[in-house]
DNA sequence: TTTATACTAAAATCCGATTATAGTCTAAAG
DNA sequence: CTTTAGACTATAATCGGATTTTAGTATAAA
């Protein structure tokens, strides 16, 4: 099959899912919105839950793209790390099906689709560490362990993960993140933590 | 009533919340296992909901209340801000019914019950301000917007709770929450956040 | 290879009957 | 005046069996 084919069925998936549910999604229908017969379907996915599970797939790729792309814009590596927190935070909302295993109870979480979730988590830590460690041999940072600090920073960002995908007040959050970005960046005790000109998020 | 007998109902209720949750527990058995008669459970509480509520509310204050003891044996500011953070993660897994609702599966998640976790995750960052507070008065922390800074620091320190309490390997995620606290109180930038002498947790 | 269709076995839904339980009430005891 | 045991009700949960949906397979034709 294309893979452009291929790509439309995840497609179509993708917005079944995030509509409905992994469980109130069926492949009868799906077959029939994505124009292919049902057995197409299993011959390329195998079961409902492989869709469902390429659907998250794909979800947590757009992501690390999206985050990948926004760093190599950037040229300095804490800018980079403020780019890597902004775009993820913006792409989030896109990957609906993902996320709705953070909020919902606990629906369509089940071990396979849990553990992209994680991958996803730390691919991003992975990510902090390349720029933790540029921004070292740049003499940026001052990072004794630098796996330590970037698994950290990947834990403190998940914090504002809950609020901002379920609060009306989207811009608030956005506001703590751009200062916690501050804080990680110049600490609490150096005495330019004051001014937030020079690494600061418009 | 005496308030003794009170809050025994309320320990009684507690374990069994803790054990069966919201739903399989049954009023007739607590009263039978709290050696009360039903009415007065109903007298007091006036209903189930409120039995659970009052648990909640007991282990959120227990938490509180361990926090506040906590950073009142320390001196300087960023110790207090250590202490909380070590407090507090010593004092979640004893809030058992508190902390499923962020586990469980929406199983007994309701308006009033969040609202008493969100009491919960609000008073702390109150905490956190005051010791920010204390900690710029007292030259130790240099902090243009104490109260974005101390949201900053609550999001942030909730992203490391869930695998806290999920995980099997609780000391490494230990470990990234000292080196946590290193990083937000020397930054990431400053040359002396190598240096974990002075301010570590051990 | 894809498609339409038919098929099966297992799971989900439905529904009426039964049971369990939240919450009330009362009368007696402390 | 409060607590208690027990009776009581109305609603919600459970159960079991019949029915329907649906995941997944097989087949034959395009």
């Amino acid at each position: 099959m294309k893979q452009e084919k291929l790509n439309y069925i995840i497609d179509v998936a993708r917005n079944m899912f995030a509509r409905y549910g992994l469980r109130k999604t069926n492949i009868d229908e799906l077959a029939h919105m994505a124009r292919v017969a049902k057995a197409t379907i299993y011959n390329y996915f195998g079961s409902k839950d492989s869709v469902y599970l390429a659907v998250l797939k794909k979800e947590a790729d757009e992501i690390i793209g999206a985050i990948l792309d926004s760093i190599d814009k950037e040229a300095l590596p804490p800018e980079k790390l403020i780019a890597l927190v902004k775009t993820k935070f913006n792409q989030m909302p896109k990957a609906l099906n993902l996320l709705n295993l953070e909020i919902d109870g606990a629906e369509n979480r089940y071990p396979d689709s849990i553990a992209i979730r994680n991958d996803l988590f730390w691919k991003e830590v992975e990510i902090i560490q390349d720029i933790l460690e540029e921004g070292l041999a740049k003499g940026f940072f001052y990072i004794k362990n630098i796996m330590l600090a970037s698994k950290s920073i990947g834990y403190a960002i998940r914090g504002f993960e809950r609020d901002w995908l379920l609060f009306d007040s989207r811009d608030r959050i956005d506001h703590y993140l751009d200062y916690f970005l501050n804080i990680i960046i110049k600490g609490l005790m150096s005495a330019n933590s004051n001014k937030t000109d020079r690494f600061v998020i418009d």
